[in-house]
DNA sequence: GTGGTCTAGACCACA
DNA sequence: GTGGTCTAGACCACC
């Protein structure tokens, strides 16, 4: 159970016009998805995570909290922040990212009265 | 150039969780993409709008004001407001649409470590 | 949809050794269930509630947001909070809250080796 | 009073979201109401328990101490710590269980506004 | 040390 | 007016 690097602002890319816990999860949820935090590895406490990214211990708990619903991070008491060892719970994650990207294309490909390979075609014309 | 009969708010799928005036903004945007709303057709008047979907003026007006922005609806004072006779302008936004809609699919699935064909059978995968 | 009275502080029985937004929901959650806040029924704003309750605003809005997950209520951006009126949610809840309940009566029985029968008629021993 | 094996992580269903002692102390109240635990027996050390279960002593300890309260388990300075020879001890101790139980389920049924049988038939209504 | 809750107060977007 | 986000800072329980 390596403890993870410390985060730097560096590491998120936020627009501030959003919601930053928002961005926070979504961005923390890919790198778990893609592997780049491993399970089991602890994450930056609140506090620590907080003053590296220059914001509010509170913004980041909700971070975390949002993040523990569905299970992909687990809250030991006294202990820390870890990534969920359950893998299912992962991989789960992992499918609802890529149906609800390309449920959202298709939405789109449907308002427009294409079909999603015309849409496809339509993306890549050039000027 | 006939008038558009009213709207009602069958007519739109609102989530009342996000800002109104960008779901309007969105549905009438694909209505003209898909030619249900042809060009020069008048639509209702602000206050037509607001009061047949049960909405604020602003939030019409504020709707309004999106769509004549890149051109896709223009006001003639007193005369009330009609979808563009510009064809161009209607396909830019039907090549904008289609384009951001697949550049975000592309960023989710290099954001998740996968290339697009990845993402599209995982998003197709049973259960 | 006719405006709630507002909350008083002997609207709710408060455990202050208890988080307050936890015992909120669950209170308002049952208030729903029995059908003393009926469906449409407008909730008091957060800041009504905040100040008539004597509590911090953003703990009536943590109360809300938490209601506001299984659909039990429905947020109006600008307009204010609603009970829904899908009634097949509040039943949804309301079967839930039963479940629950027996559940974790019958994992107590379990645990010291009784039946629920049993752990029933022990309950009711005199002394 | 054979001393009790060690007990091993897998003997305990523990919620990280939970206090440990809480979880430790009602499982062990179960143990010791169904009779897993005799009267007599001799329970780990505090040190024993601790490493055996991979938790900071000091939860043990005040496992041990909120036991001890309503004299379940006895220390003997010194000689170690026993589950209580006193079996009315014990038998309040289950009654106990049952009427809290028994009390949350009422208390349930009435914030729904249900009496307790239709709780009960609410709670095995299918789907 | 850890996370969790609550307060007070600011600022913003939306209707 | 509404809710939503963020900050700063306090206090608590648990480990």
């Amino acid at each position: 159970m390596p403890p993870i690097r410390l985060w730097k602002p560096e590491d998120f890319r936020l627009d501030p016009s959003r919601p930053l816990y928002e961005q926070f999860v979504e961005q923390i949820r890919a790198m778990i998805a893609r592997g780049e935090l491993e399970p089991g590895t602890r994450l930056p406490s609140v506090r620590e995570a907080a003053s590296s990214l220059r914001v509010n211990p509170t913004t980041i708990m909700k971070t975390y909290q949002e993040l523990e619903r569905p299970g992909l991070i687990v809250t030991y008491r006294g202990q820390g922040t870890f990534v969920t060892e359950d893998e299912a719970a992962i991989g789960i994650s992992r499918r609802e990212l890529a149906r609800e990207a390309v449920a959202r294309l298709e939405e789109t490909a449907r308002s427009i009265g294409l079909t999603l390979d015309q849409l496809l075609a339509l993306a890549r014309e050039k000027e």
